[in-house]
DNA sequence: CTCACCTCGGTAATCGATTACATGGAGCCG
DNA sequence: CGGCTCCATGTAATCGATTACCGAGGTGAG
C-alpha cells in the first residue's frame, strides 16, 4: 500500500529523478530510448505521481473551487455540470463545495478553497451583503469570478443573466394573457437575483398597469415546500390574483402542488410562472412557463474569464450579463 | 497578492516557524502569552497557511473524492449532499467529480484523486466490468468505499440497498392491482444496480405469475428522454402491457410523458413506477409510485466506513444492503 | 547539592516533485 | 588540435509546513 514515488522509478530506470520528471512531462528533451525505459518502469511500478508535491513545487494546483448555494437546485448542478465540462478541456478539475444558503459555511468553504491554493474560485454568493467580506478577502488572493448571484463592491468578475430583463418578458407575457392582478412568490434571502427579481416585477408590473398587492408578495426560501405553503397561504388569505408569479422553479413547482391541493386549477383558476427552466419545469402538471438561463454559456464565460485572469495580462473586471428567453408552456397557456 | 508563509509570521512575531506552527494548531503546549503573540501576528499579516504543504508533510489531505456517474440525476446530488453533509462533522472536505456514465473518464478521474492524494474514495462505478481495473487500482492505493452500483472482484466495502427486493416490492404491489402483463424499461449500461433490477424483476413477476414479453424489456440509458422515447416504442408496437416497470425515476417521468403526447392515461390506461424517490417523483402527472432509496443512511454509512478504514484496524470489507420502501402514489392508484 | 525530569522553544530533517545550475561528451570550425 | 557550442543528464536547492531531536532552564526528591 505504501506509494510509489519519482524516486522508485528513477532507481528501476537507472536514471535521476531529474530525468523521470523530464521523461514523463516532457519539460525538457529526453532521448527517447530513456524515454521509453522510464515509461516502461512507471507502468510496471503503477507510479502515480504525487500531485499535492508538484502542486506546492509549481505553486499551481490545476483545480478550481466552486461554491453553489446548494447542490439539491438543479440549476445549480447544471450549472457545475457545465463548468465541469468546460474545465476538463482546459485540463482543470473543479472542487465543488455547498455553501447550504449559509454565509458563516461559505466563508469556511471559502478559506478551506485558499489554504488548498485552487488556482481560481467560481462562486454563486449565498446573501448580497453577509457573503461581502469573505468574498472580497478570497478574491484578494486569487482570481474569481461570481456567477448568477454576486456581491457588490468587490472588484471581481460576473457573469449571469439579466433578472430585470427577465420579469420584463414574463410580465409583457402576463399581460397579453390579460393578467390584472399578481403575487408574487420569492425568497427572504437578500441577494442579488432575488432582488433584481422583485425590482423588475415591481417596474414592470407597473409599466404594463397589472397590480401586485403588497400582501401578496410573499417571501420564503428557494425551495418545493415553501412554494406549496405559500400557495396554501394565498388560497387562505383572500381573493386569488390572476396569476403568481415565482422567484425559481423550485417555488413555483411547490405552488402548483399547493395549488392543485386546493383545488384551484392551473391554469383555469390561475396562470404560474417560474424562473431558471430546470429540467422539471416541463414535467410537472401542468408545464411550468418559465424564464430560461442559459447555463451552459454562463459556466462557459466563467470558465474563459478564470483563464483569462490565470494568464499575465489582468485586465479590468468584466460583468456579463446575458440574454434570458421566455419558455411558454401550459401553466400560462389557457390553448386558447 | 505573494502569500504569506507561516516565515513571515515567525519574524513578525519574533519567535520560530515551529513555534508558530505548535501555537496555531496546538500539536504541543506552548505559553499562553506566546500564542497570543502569534494569534495577533497571523491576524494581522492575513495569514491562510498553505494546505499544499500541510498536506505534503502530513501526508494527510483531510478530503474524500467522490465519483459519481451523473450529477444531473438528483438521486445521486442528493447521495452527495448527504455524503458532504457526514463529511463536515468529521472535519474533511468533499472533492466531486462526475465520470458522465463513461469508464474510461471514470479511470481518469480515479487517477487524478489518488494523483491529488485524497484519504479516500466513495465510488458509484459506471459499469459492471469495464470499471473494474480502475477501481481496483484505487482500492489497492486507498480506503474505497462503493454505493449504490458496485463492481464484484474488488476487496472494499460496498453500501446501497436490496435493489432484488425492491424489484420484489413492486411486484408485489402490482400484482395486488390486478397486473398481468409489464414491460420494463431499464438502462442498457449492465452495472450491477440494473441487473440486480432485471433478474429482481425476472424472479418476483415468475413468482407472481406476472408475464413479461422478452420483447418489452427496452435498454437505454437513465434519462428522462430514454423514458419518452421508449413509451413511443411501447406505444407504436403493439398492445400495451397492464404496467411500465421503470428502472429509475428519470426513466418513469419520461414514460409518463410519453404516455400522456400518445393519449394513454395513467393510471387509468396503464400503471408506471420509478425507483429511487428522488423530489420531483412527487410532482409529476400523475404522482409516480416507485421505491424509496435512504440516500442520507447510506452516505453515512459509507462515510462511516471510510472513518473506520482510516483509522488502525483495518477490517474485512463489508457489505451492507439497505432496506427499500415502496412509496405508493397515483400512477399505481386509481383510487378505488 | 545533585540528578532526574519536565516544560518550552529552537534547529534542521522531512514529505516528493520540479528546476536552476553544473558537467561531461559529442560535434564543429578555424 | 584547441576551443566553442549544444545536448542530455545529474546534483542539489526549493516550495511551506510539520515534527524528531536537542538544549536550556526550572523544580522537586533524595
Amino acid at each position: 500500500m505504501s506509494r510509489v514515488t519519482i524516486r522508485d522509478v528513477a532507481r528501476h530506470a537507472r536514471v535521476s529523478t531529474a530525468t523521470v520528471s523530464r521523461a514523463l512531462s516532457g519539460a525538457r528533451p529526453v532521448s527517447a530510448e530513456v524515454v521509453e525505459q522510464v515509461r516502461r518502469s512507471a507502468e510496471e511500478l503503477g507510479y502515480a505521481g504525487n500531485g499535492i508535491a508538484s502542486a506546492l513545487r509549481r505553486s499551481r494546483t490545476d483545480t478550481v473551487g466552486m461554491v453553489v448555494p446548494s447542490i439539491a437546485n438543479p440549476f445549480f448542478t447544471s450549472l457545475v455540470e457545465s463548468a465541469e465540462h468546460a474545465l476538463q478541456q482546459a485540463g482543470q478539475q473543479l472542487f465543488l463545495c455547498s455553501s447550504r444558503s449559509d454565509p458563516g459555511l461559505e466563508a469556511q468553504r471559502l478559506r478551506t478553497l485558499v489554504a488548498r491554493q485552487v488556482d481560481g474560485i467560481v462562486i454563486s454568493p449565498v446573501h448580497g451583503t453577509e457573503s461581502t467580506a469573505a468574498v472580497a478577502w478570497a478574491a484578494d488572493q486569487l482570481p474569481l469570478v461570481q456567477v448568477d448571484r454576486y456581491v457588490t463592491g468587490v472588484d471581481s468578475h460576473w457573469v449571469g443573466v439579466d433578472d430585470h430583463a427577465a420579469l420584463g418578458l414574463i410580465a409583457d407575457h402576463l399581460a397579453q394573457r390579460g393578467v390584472r392582478t399578481a403575487a408574487f412568490v420569492s425568497s427572504r434571502l437578500t441577494n442579488s437575483s432575488t432582488e433584481l427579481r422583485l425590482s423588475g416585477l415591481r417596474r414592470h408590473t407597473t409599466r404594463l398597469g397589472i397590480a401586485v398587492d403588497e400582501r401578496q408578495i410573499l417571501l420564503g426560501d428557494y425551495s418545493i415546500a415553501w412554494g406549496r405553503e405559500a400557495a396554501a397561504q394565498l388560497l387562505a388569505d383572500g381573493p386569488l390574483p390572476d396569476a403568481i408569479i415565482c422567484a425559481d422553479d423550485l417555488i413555483a413547482l411547490g405552488v402548483l402542488e399547493g395549488c392543485a391541493a386546493g383545488g384551484i386549477g392551473v391554469p383555469d383558476d390561475v396562470l404560474v410562472t417560474g424562473f431558471d427552466d430546470i429540467p422539471f419545469s416541463a414535467l410537472s402538471a401542468p408545464p411550468l412557463t418559465t424564464v430560461h438561463q442559459p447555463q451552459e454559456q454562463i459556466a462557459a464565460e466563467a470558465v474563459r474569464l478564470l483563464q483569462r485572469a490565470l494568464g499575465p495580462g489582468a485586465g479590468p473586471p468584466e460583468r456579463i450579463a446575458l440574454a434570458p428567453s421566455l419558455v411558454v408552456r401550459a401553466s400560462t397557456d389557457r390553448g386558447d
